[in-house]
DNA sequence: GACTTTACTGACGCGGTGTCAGCGAATCAA
DNA sequence: TTGATTCGCTGACACCGCGTCAGTAAAGTC
């Protein structure tokens, strides 16, 4: 008897965790990641606030749980539109594309990524929470590297010597630009550039750098 | 006498304020941009802390204060390094070593403007603090039309349809790696991506997507 | 020399985080 | 059944950092 309680208890405990990053996304969905208070997201998971410590060590490890999540989610999207390409070419466009509607539709997820993307982990100890949402960024890169490869294969896209270095380096533009887009869009508007160019604008140049070479014998050195 | 004795201590007070700017980029130096005190910047500045808010009305604006010094100092860098290379081209190349440069040896600044990019301002206003920073950054966009308008003059990159929209883009892309590089960095060792490599890489795929289009009839579509 | 204006401070309230002793209920041992 | 024990959970507390405000002393004004 006394396992099969047990593991009764241990289901109960996990879907506990689960139910409290769900009020967690709700109260941060309302306030906002920054100014969100564990006091809000107990009342939210009609808990108490010592409890939610009791799962999570901190605020801060409560917030990587919901990166996981949004990680987790996006990389979704991400496998679907590459498969929903042909060519490899049209996969990085529609993941890149991926990325930003992810942005739009899922802001709650997309800052939370944000926010770790400008975090600077100070472990990177095998077990960490931070090293968990590592591993799964990771993972999604190497999704992108196999939309790369294929497109070195059908010829869409040039050889590329690092298709991972590739990866990260098109995630970080991507990146970049959905935060410029989302921080600076108002002002942008004012300066005469819509949010939707710069964002089209930011995948277009981007592949123009993946297209493959034709005669390159005067571009500059 | 009311007069001289008014412009005497007018220029006292501008010195207190930077004084107390000078107090807080040593203590933000110190303990990292999120973690500091007003405490620590008073007792650096050898002052109470009431005073600091005397001079600024809460944290974040004595945080923007240091941003616009961040900005002031990467505009003389950013145009020192257009102005030393000879084709926009090689401009657009030197203001982006010259963004990588400043963050490797500014890391508060930087640090400084990363925090401003991922900060979605609340207000537009005019004279209001925010609005300040992103004029001054707007500033350095301008710079960087420039020298791209340069590089379509003297052939050394293709005509653009709107050269501030690519300014832009450059900023976040460069932006977007540098926070990659600083915050990623170890992780990206350990799976063998060095960090000088990917920097350099960011900037290389963005340069291919601004050479001269010479034949561009089987690029994708 | 009386007054006002100005720079500045000490002390406070408030809101938020993280902790801890302890309570009641479920589980176990007899 | 009942006493002991584990377990989930909470209320209350200490602490910290921000922003405020009444108040002081010095400088300036008349």
């Amino acid at each position: 008897m006394a396992n099969l309680s047990r593991q009764r208890r241990d289901e109960e405990k996990e879907q506990r965790r689960e139910a409290i990053i769900d009020a967690a996304e709700v109260v941060f969905a309302a306030h906002g990641f920054e100014h969100c208070k564990m006091e809000d997201v107990a009342r939210q998971a009609r808990v108490s606030r010592a409890l939610v410590y009791l799962y999570f060590g901190n605020k801060s490890e409560l917030q990587l749980a919901v990166c996981v999540r949004a990680l987790l989610s996006f990389r979704e999207r991400h496998a679907t539109a590459a498969a929903a390409a042909d060519r490899g070419y049209d996969k990085i466009i529609a993941i890149g594309r991926a990325y930003m509607r992810f942005a739009n539709e899922q802001p709650l997820y997309f800052a939370a990524l944000s926010r770790f993307e400008a975090h600077r982990p100070e472990t990177l100890a095998l077990g960490s929470s931070e090293r968990a949402v590592l591993d799964v960024g990771y993972n999604i890169h190497e999704l992108t590297v196999g939309a790369l490869q294929h497109g070195m294969r059908d010829g869409s896209i040039r050889q590329l010597d690092d298709p991972l270095l590739v990866a990260i380096t098109l995630w970080s533009y991507t990146h970049g630009a959905i935060q410029v887009a989302q921080t600076k869009g108002p002002f942008l508007e004012e300066a005469g550039i819509a949010t939707g160019a710069l964002l089209d604008h930011a995948i277009e140049l981007a592949m123009r750098g993946l297209a493959p070479d034709t005669d390159q014998s005067d571009r500059p050195t």
